[in-house]
DNA sequence: GAGCCTAAGTGGCTAGGCCACTATAGCGCC
DNA sequence: GGCGCTATAGTGGCCTAGCCACTTAGGCTC
């Protein structure tokens, strides 16, 4: 019902010519996607503003609704656009969950590589863990501590440790203040963990390191790594990421045999 | 005209009942897309294999066209598939392009996170050196020697410089025999590339640093990378690639003041 | 005043069709 | 027989028109 007094009808003004030669080639509601999405860059539509109705739209760049309909998916696959059915579609600006699902897909794509995926993850926890050190809140830190505590307390049940350990890595590598970072590890740390539980499932076993003295042994791991960072020392924060790397190293490469 | 004997027809029956309830609020044609990328990733459709024609996929999938047509876009935005005008879709395997898309994205909606971005790029590179140093091939250290000569050479030319400085740096990245290393790399890489050659176009001005003697001082910085890589010697590469890193980080903070 | 209820508005999806473009089979020419 | 051209069927891009499920807000009843 938002009828009378629209706010800015004239930021819809655009270029329905097409006269730049530049995009020739591109499809048409590719092009609408492109002109909405620098709206949204340039913030000529704030984030949770509501974009005009798909009919208003069609008739404001004198084209058809199945055109912006299709725009406005291409913006919703971009992570700008939260389309929401019976209401309207809003801006958001969360394309980070992009780049992990193309990360995800690149890993699903190309199977057979799970130690190169391995270093990856050494590389960017590495990287996240220095950078929590340097720009981390003690809250931040903080919440490591729990996530630790969770799991030293969850040794022996399968779903929850693993559940604990995510939520232990990732709140640290969050911590870097670094959403690159943060959404390429999330993506690898969880493709290598249910890599790991599939492997387990075909094999029908639960793997010894998950059971009872192993478990607490990997555990163990993880403490190097939150002492490090409680005491802000970068150079043992590496050498105690570094470790669990190996260790992790040796079980995917004794998974694939 | 692909009439007669058709190929494996079987594939493409699907569990058109919607039963999952983890389906429940997602849209049909994304339940299309990922049900035909499931054949992709399980290379039941091969890579340049054709796609049925959308009539006839919306026919055996018992839904519209247009639908369908949504899927099929879905899978092109991600590099699952090809979609040529009169010809047909054909399934390709390249997320990779996504992903400089959705780095690029995030840049833009967030100028200020190109520092972000940087420290990635040395997360990675390092890391990418450090494999090569390891596994490289000596041809492959060679190529990189060769990029380098192309970029002493092409000082003053921008253009020049710049696909010489990225043909340098994924050459040895590319030497760890990582693909996702690679990958992510060369799409943070060609997004920084772009973003300061963007910012130098808004200024209306080329950079100092690409000018005679500043050009021949960044180059130079590329020359202990090589050095290290040649010598195998693992941590002068990772202190050279940290000052190349530190160089970048200035000249991005310039860049949006 | 609180709660329901109705009606307008919205995006999702379908139907059917036109157009520009592509590829190929078959024809005619050499 | 080999080659090039053309007619034609087939393709994806786009449009018009319309129905449906869902959301929302305003007004109505109690």
């Amino acid at each position: 019902m938002r009828s009378k007094h629209v706010p800015d009808e004239s930021i819809w003004q655009m270029d329905d010519v097409s006269d730049s030669p530049s995009d020739q080639g591109r499809l048409a509601a590719e092009k609408i996607a492109e002109q909405i999405q620098d709206l949204i860059i340039k913030q000529d539509l704030a984030e949770g503003e509501r974009l005009p109705a798909e009919r208003e739209l069609a008739r404001m760049l004198s084209t058809s609704r199945p055109t912006v309909s299709q725009a406005i998916r291409i913006l919703v696959i971009r992570g700008l656009v939260e389309s929401r059915r019976g209401s309207g579609a809003y801006v958001t600006r969360r394309p980070e969950a992009g780049l992990a699902a193309t990360v995800n897909l690149m890993v699903s794509l190309n199977r057979e590589s799970v130690q190169h995926l391995n270093v990856l993850r050494l590389a960017l926890e590495t990287t996240g863990i220095a950078q929590a050190i340097e720009c981390g809140t003690e809250d931040e830190l903080d919440a490591g501590a729990q996530a630790l505590e969770q799991l030293r307390d969850s040794v022996g049940d399968t779903a929850a440790w693993m559940s604990a350990d995510t939520r232990f890595h990732t709140t640290l590598v969050r911590a870097s203040h670094n959403p690159y970072l943060s959404s390429i590890f999330e993506s690898v740390h969880s493709t290598l963990i249910d890599y790991e539980y599939r492997t387990w499932i075909e094999r029908g076993v639960v793997p010894q390191w998950l059971q009872s003295s192993e478990a607490a042994a990997v555990t163990a791991l993880h403490e190097p790594i939150l002492q490090a960072v409680v005491d802000r020392d970068e150079e043992a924060a590496r050498v105690a990421v570094r470790e669990h790397h190996d260790v992790m190293a040796q079980h995917l490469a004794a998974s694939h045999e």
